[in-house]
DNA sequence: TCGAACTTTCAGAAGTTCCTGAAAGTTCGT
DNA sequence: ACGAACTTTCAGGAACTTCTGAAAGTTCGA
């Protein structure tokens, strides 16, 4: 009953899991990616929810989910009634789908609120309090700016370039410094 | 009692705290750096906690989290009893910590345990299947080396290059096809 | 069009993380 | 060396996340 290119398996899916886990996604979208991943034939709903002791519904709405994640894709087998599911195996699609849906949305949303945030100061009266606020709530905002660029350029060519947060630094560092 | 400044100052934290969220730590950290960030003087909890609506209990835990890592310091005021906390200003400083410590740390480990599942894999009677499983499973490991490789330029240069993973993809493809 | 085979949805259970409030611990001026 | 001022620790509880099991929904061959 115990199959050890299974146990082996399992003991990857654990690993990658953690690994999905601490990108902020759930540990089972992980650990059924990798079932997938390791198959060289596409599997059931059923016979993952065996191998990996999770039940129908979570595997459901794990695999609904990795579909739209563009992560795993179904596949139709003539003659079968069920469906099967295979993995993406092209790492850098998946990275830079996830990439470019989650973390450009999340750097438009915060720059958003944080230029709300500026706003408010705004309102407040003069003073050099208020000048220090505003300033620093620049610098955040800046830093959502260029977190979005290089989101944008890694998507495109695969490689970011994080200097451009050094020189977003030292630009806010003269400003400070010329006040003086 | 409502100060603008202050208003403006919570959705700003709230907005980090999101990010630093998404980044897997707790919100409580990003709320309070950026409290810290926004101020021109260095705050005592006390006024943390009133500020944020936080227990002396979440402010105690989340200052000495910043301090680990390295993202807030204590700063001592000569004849004051209490201490006062101040936040790094540098975002290159806080981004390279955090990525050399948690996510290099993260591949290392991840790419030990796809390293036993392949030992594993090797214990099964030969196959087909064996070979597809050990293939896919030197394909892991072979991203988690890479990642790792990126992880060190990146914390040395500040430039992440994944071009990399999308050589380690065709390199995969081509042993492979020529296995075919 | 019916019923069997399969999938999706969802209410409640289980598990996990985080915070509160209070007690214990530390520090420092006198 | 004591007590006031402040900080840390931690048990218990609140809030949130994820899973289970079952019911509802869908699909397809006959």
């Amino acid at each position: 009953m115990s199959d050890p290119l299974h146990d082996s398996a399992l003991v990857a899916a654990d690993a990658i899991g953690d690994v999905i886990e601490h990108w902020g996604f759930r540990k089972a979208l992980g650990r059924v990616w990798t079932v997938l991943y390791l198959e060289d034939v596409p599997l059931s709903a059923a016979e993952i929810a065996e191998r990996l002791s999770m039940s129908a519904g979570a595997v459901s709405t794990t695999l609904g989910e990795l579909q739209r994640w563009g992560v795993a894709k179904r596949v139709w087998k003539p003659g079968q009634r069920k469906e099967f599911y295979e993995a993406e195996t092209d790492f850098w699609k998946m990275i830079s789908r996830v990439v470019n849906e989650r973390e450009r949305a999340l750097a438009q949303r915060i720059r958003a609120r944080l230029e709300e945030a500026t706003e408010m100061a705004y309102d407040a009266p003069r003073s050099s309090r208020r000048s220090h606020v505003t300033e620093r709530l620049k610098r955040l905002v800046s830093f959502a700016l260029v977190a979005q660029t290089v989101i944008d350029s890694f998507v495109v060519s695969q490689r970011a370039d994080f200097q451009k947060f050094g020189n977003l630094l030292s630009f806010a560092r003269e400003k400070v410094a010329r006040r003086r």
